[in-house]
RNA sequence: GCCCGGUUAGCUCAAUUGGCAGAGCACCUGUCUUGUAAACAGGAGGUUAAGGGUUCGAGUCCCUUACUGGGCUCCA
């Protein structure tokens, strides 16, 4: 994402009683137009006012800025509006759903007889400029009473229905007449009213303070959020500061689409989804599988050096297994229906703990073997919708590194502390270095399974070794799993958008469904403590978002061909064939270009397959017994040793850099 | 699962109101032998996603299915 901009500090203004924020603003020398321009007010309560709020006594206000976080809402807030008034005027039968700012951008929703076309969007956003140009004020007017309302909005059936519901909600606020029920209605130049949309606000002064936007798309929305209600059709806009802010989210979404690991994916001949297998299964193609096997081989590594037991279990199980999990009940709507087999019946597995803990309780354990850690490259199997299905980041089979770890209660805190730790010096190996975390807790819903106490010593775990990471802790209250809290780490990429990579997951329930124990130190037998931990989460989405966040540019170490010898004429091929083979003694995924083309040809194309390392050769070269560098980046590097150049390649590639490799 | 698009050569995309399926790249063959992002010429490549319908005639219009894109919903 592009980074919004920081709250701007200013200095308070003080508002005269009976005289309006606008003009305290503008005898403040404050900006009222431009990219700074001041487009709301916070009031001493800390609610945003209109500018032409006029207080009946002094007050102090905080100017707030249209780039500033709160500026940025209420300018994509007011374009929203835009819309709706633009929809209304071409499609005139269009009920209103709501509109608010969303991320870089806002929505409309309409209830509308045939979806909208992109002719239509077009004409649309023509419209929304006409308004923006012609300079309609907000206004703000609120309701005498909630008939007053519903009579007004009588054609509204949507609008209607939120006056209920806020009625309904909130009795008092109608009848205490201090009511929230306003609307906004926008004036043309000759005091005119043209539109109005029940509404909270605040606004824009004026549509004039529109300085770019932007319609982006138009989609199906439920009502309300649930797929009981009817559909509605959202149209989606983007709108910013300035014409350059727009131009620039623009091409962030272009980068963006750049790096889309499916395309990437299909131009690098790395995977693919063939129609014949099915949706969401991907097949990885030779270069695909080498980066695959890389990531995991590193992984596999660092995990044995960390301790951890590598186990392996099948893909198929008897029914029992899920129900003793509990998992069968709660998921079996996305888990392959099973399959008969000698008057059973077997489930694909969506999970691989079940059969971990089943390994875990094939012997008595002793404290002494705790923590116990146990890891599998464990592809399993889960039935998404059709509709969620999205290249490798959401797919029907998936690989996780999944891992459980079995504790005393007392050791839980420290493995905690340590595993956050492993997990993110891990994904640094891999080139993500920028990350937050987000701890989700219980809320009061009864579907929460253990004890309070174990919860809150659970999260305080949790809670005190993300602190003690130093990163950016994110709560997310009531998003916890049924059974347990947990950390996940969100890393951010080359272009800042944020994915959510690994989750430490502590779990109450599976011990005491398999009733898992181990014999204490004083001879009583104990439950143990159990940590789910993916650290990809998939090796398939994980996969994606490297692609991404290095653009099909994988480090040296990861890439599937690491080297590419190029002949100037085709009699230096021999030559570097040699230097090739001395390389691929050495582990290093070396080749030669020997095809027809021409050697600008073969730097073109090594360029595009993003190849680290290009090594030229011409009758120079040959004579001097050397060979010079092409990096990625188009760097240079000539006349290099042949064994200066093998231990160049070899360092680098040993060492793992995520950056890369260049003369500069 | 729901809504709206889309699916034409390996890839990216053309094809007038329904009237002979085409281009670039990639691939193959030949000529050329060149110092840092595209030599030249020729060739091959198609049941227009699949199935059905309307029509003298369908890539084009209609129906069904599959896949796919953007959203919604969902995501242990």
């Amino acid at each position: 994402m592009s980074a919004p901009s920081k709250q701007p500090v200013v200095d308070p203004v003080v508002v005269t009683a009976g005289t309006t924020c606008a003009e305290a603003i503008a005898q403040a020398g404050l900006p009222t137009s431009g990219p700074k321009a001041i487009v709301v007010v916070r009031d001493a309560s800390g609610q945003l006012r209109d500018l032409d709020w006029a207080p009946s006594s002094d007050e102090s206000v905080e100017p707030i800025a249209i780039d500033s976080p709160d500026g940025l809402n209420v300018l994509r807030h007011s374009a929203a509006h835009v819309l709706a008034q633009a929809v209304q005027d071409l499609f005139p039968e269009a009920k209103l759903g709501i509109g608010p700012p969303v991320e870089n951008g806002f929505y409309y929703d309409f209830s509308v007889s045939k979806p909208f076309q992109p002719d239509d969007l077009e004409k649309i956003e023509k419209r929304m400029q006409e308004i923006v140009k012609s300079g309609q004020t907000f206004k703000r007017r609120r309701f005498e009473d909630l008939e007053a309302a519903k009579a007004e909005l009588k054609d509204e059936p949507f609008k209607l229905e939120l006056v209920d519901i806020k009625g309904d909600v909130d009795a008092d606020v109608m009848e205490v007449g201090g009511g929230e029920l306003t609307i906004y209605d926008n004036f043309d130049k000759d005091g005119k009213r043209c539109w109005g949309d029940l509404c909270r606000g605040p606004h824009l002064p004026s549509t004039r303070f529109i300085p770019a936007f932007k319609i982006m798309r138009s989609a199906a929305a439920y009502w309300r959020g649930s797929e009981k209600n009817p559909q509605l059709q959202r149209i989606y806009g983007t709108a910013w500061p300035s014409r350059d802010a727009l131009k620039a989210y623009l091409q962030f979404l272009e980068e963006a689409a750049k790096r889309d690991h499916r395309k990437i994916g299909s131009d690098l001949d790395l995977f693919s989804f063939p129609d014949e297998i099915g949706s969401g299964l991907a097949v990885f193609h030779p270069k695909g599988g080498i980066i695959r096997r890389e990531l995991e081989n590193y992984s596999r590594k660092r995990h044995e050096e960390e301790g951890y037991q590598f186990v392996n279990s099948p893909h198929i199980t008897k029914e029992q297994l899920f129900l003793t999990s509990g998992h069968l009940p709660y998921y079996k709507d996305t888990m392959f229906p099973p399959m008969q087999i000698e008057g059973a019946e077997y489930y694909l597995k969506p999970m691989n703990c079940p059969m971990h803990h089943l390994i875990y309780r094939a012997r008595g354990r002793s404290y002494r073997e705790l923590p116990l850690r146990l890891f599998e490259f464990g592809t399993v199997y889960r039935y998404e919708k059709s509709g969620v299905v999205h290249g490798l980041t959401r797919v029907r089979g998936l690989t996780m590194d999944d891992s459980h770890i079995y504790t005393t209660q007392e050791q839980m805190g420290d493995e905690i502390k340590f595993l956050l730790k492993f997990v993110l010096d891990l994904l640094a190996d891999y080139g993500l270095s920028d990350f937050y975390l987000e701890l989700s807790t219980r809320d009061d819903s009864p579907k929460f399974v253990g004890s309070e106490e174990n919860w809150a010593e659970a999260t305080a775990a949790l809670e005190r070794a993300a602190t003690e990471s130093g990163l950016e802790l994110v709560p997310d209250p009531g998003g916890a799993a049924f059974y347990g809290p947990k950390i996940s780490v969100q890393a951010r990429d080359a272009i800042g958008r944020s994915w959510q990579m690994s989750t430490i997951q502590v779990d109450f329930n599976m011990p005491e469904r398999f009733g898992l124990e181990y014999q204490a130190a004083d001879g009583t037998r104990k439950r143990p403590a159990l940590i789910h931990r993916a650290l990809f989460g998939s090796i398939e989405r994980f996969f994606g978002v490297l692609t991404e966040h290095y653009a099909g540019a994988f480090p040296a170490w990861l890439s599937p061909i690491q080297v590419v010898g190029i002949p100037i004429r085709t009699d230096h091929a021999p030559f570097l064939q040699s230097f090739v083979d001395r390389l691929r003694g050495q582990g290093i995924r070396a080749e030669v270009d020997e095809s027809d083309d021409r050697m600008q040809k073969k730097i073109r194309t090594a360029q595009q397959q993003k190849i680290p390392f290009m090594v030229l050769a011409g009758d120079e070269d040959v004579s001097n017994g050397t060979v010079s560098f092409r990096y990625r980046d188009g760097s240079q590097r000539n006349g290099v040793s042949l064994d200066e150049a093998v231990e160049h390649v070899v360092e680098f590639v040993k060492s793992r850099a995520n950056s890369g490799p260049s003369a500069a």
